[in-house]
DNA sequence: GCCTAAGCGAGACGGTACGTCTCGTCTTATC
DNA sequence: GATAAGACGAGACGTACCGTCTCGCTTAGGC
């Protein structure tokens, strides 16, 4: 297709603006600046002022590239989760099923996986906000999750009735749902129990 | 010592203290107005200077019932899910289970539904927040709803080995996952699909 | 009448008020940071947050009482002019004019009178600026020395036919004036020649 | 290209230097779209990036023909008043001072007339302010009125002992403090009235 | 029938973040 | 080399909410 070879160089020149670029530099001193903010304090001690403090980047840019706190915060822990936990796939769906839902309770039980909570939690709070999480946050996991459910579906590991989507709430719903109702992050053991519970609910042979 | 003729009196009972004793009504205007606010604006419009307008009830007076807005927040629609969704219990478990899981996405899916979606959402972020969570919302009806899993057991309807408590986790987090993750709330169908999907994990006699 | 005896105490104890009172303190140490910063900065460096930061009063008490800057510039300053140049009667009204000018003059020529000069100019770039500084510095003088040229016109002093409040313009105009063009604050000498030349055109017997 | 001929008309005493040449025509627009903001808006909503987007000029370049806003702003209404209130010389000094003073009245009681008492405010709070308002409104409109002022000594219609720059400060200056103190534009009679009085103190033959 | 606690409405207060604005500088690519 | 486009650091603006703190008034039991 022409798509492929004109992709490339099409785009670029056409791109390059008139004006001052975007300081990459800012951006990026920005976002490190609000991550460890949030490190620091969590969503509740994060706000834009101090970003800008640390940063050393004015109140008004950072503004210009997110349209307010939130946006910012959800962008600047954007890859956290997705690095801490990547997907996986190693042939084994419900094996790689399993781990994950294992590997995302230990996360969420971490430092940092009670920050994402926080921005969760938050987001239903702001304009758009479950909007961009799920842009910034689930689009590419699940997508990654989804394809993993299907080949498991392909392979005979995994019922072929399953929609993927909704396996993915399914699964990982619990592990989400102890980051709000009071009980604490789901302890190891837990995690390993829930996972086997899912997996007795998706998997092909699995009847004790 | 009066401590010594009042013990006969109990002191419960005759809690009757010295000065102009606390006004249930200006309790009861609070929590309405707090109500009427959070269906109106929901979280992010919820504010104490605003209950007190509408209410009459004076700031001092409200932070004398409630540590802080949250608290609040929480308080005023304290039963609205435990009326909205009470538990049956009809000799069936699997029924009783599946019907809760599909009757709360259900409620989640309504306007008020939103609303408590956003008040635990916020609760990482406060203070005591989420165990505010537990003992206003939780407490009571995952205590009914272990009681229907132990009962299930019992009767050979559900598997054994369940701990009641993951179990509720696990039945009900898809559902509150929803809310957070950007795809919106269950639909019906989907909320029937999930729940057949955890009755799979949960019962005894499932057919494959 | 009966206003005159029930005027003292009839409104009084209206005036007590429900909720506390407002801090004497806070609008003392909010006016004394003004002056302070007016004195150091002039009307250029005058920020709200500055003052805030300095008297330690918060930006909404601040901004409770004076609808913006400008306004709590202008009363900060507010008698600075009246106490720096208090308006004299002592029986001759050319001397005391003529003796008020050249004061005036003088005090414009100070460090005072340089911010008082800067509050004037940046009053019509203020919505109800001039009008603010019309109640605030000029309505008492202006009516003083109202009445000094009409004492004067009843002494047989000054012209019978002069508008005082238009004579109090012709007066202080080119003190003023000189604030504005460039030309910098009038100098002694030159002010008594103003003065002089006022004073050909109000007083009666002065034809050389 | 019509550049390459363009040089046969374009300023042949101005030196050709390397590069891209100085845009007469980006100067004439930016004073134009600065005059047309001042109309509209008044010192108080007149900005640089408003006039860099209405005159299609860079602020880069805005700034490199003017130091900053307030200067662009002066020399964008300079000439106004020149061309609103010339000063003209008849031959009878009395007439021609007294006509110039109610004609100024008369300019500064009009729209624009009321910026250009803004521009004078806003000067003593800018760097320099005075001083470019001095040499881009006053300077050559004074020289002409002291030269009308002498020439009405060496006619004998006007007091030799007159000191001519402060003689214009003397009757112009109640013109100008009218915009200040909050009474407003003098009224056309006043002007007049004005006038006379100022005539009183500087010709020579005044009927008592 | 006073007295003396509380509880209460009113509302001012210190603190502090919000998101917007303007200033004057700077960095590109273009003319 | 001068421009247009426009991003940038700095920092003030005025508003909003938070939770606390006086006030003066109201309502009760204790004396």
């Amino acid at each position: 297709m022409a798509k492929t070879e004109a992709a490339l160089d099409a785009d670029p020149p056409a791109t390059r603006k008139r004006g001052r670029p975007v300081s990459a530099q800012a951006r990026r001193a920005v976002l490190d600046a609000a991550v460890g903010l949030l490190d620091e304090r969590g969503v509740g001690g994060f706000t834009v002022d101090e970003v800008a403090r640390r940063s050393g980047v004015s109140k008004a840019t950072i503004y210009k590239h997110w349209k307010n706190g939130f946006d910012l915060a959800a962008a600047a822990y954007g890859d956290i989760v997705t690095t801490a936990v990547p997907v996986k796939d190693t042939g084994d769906a419900v094996d790689d099923l399993g781990g994950q839902v294992r590997r995302l309770a230990h996360f969420y039980a971490s430092a940092r996986g009670q920050v994402v909570a926080q921005l969760l939690g938050a987001a239903p709070s702001h304009d758009q906000g479950t909007a961009t999480l799920r842009d910034t946050y689930f689009s590419e996991r699940r997508a990654a999750t989804a394809e993993l459910i299907r080949r498991g579906q392909e392979r005979g590991q995994l019922r072929p009735d399953l929609d993927p989507e909704l396996t993915i709430d399914f699964l990982f719903g619990p592990v989400i749902f102890r980051m709000f109702n009071g009980l604490g992050p789901l302890k190891d053991t837990d995690a390993r129990t829930v996972a086997e519970m899912g997996m007795r609910a998706i998997a092909l042979r699995t009847q004790p």
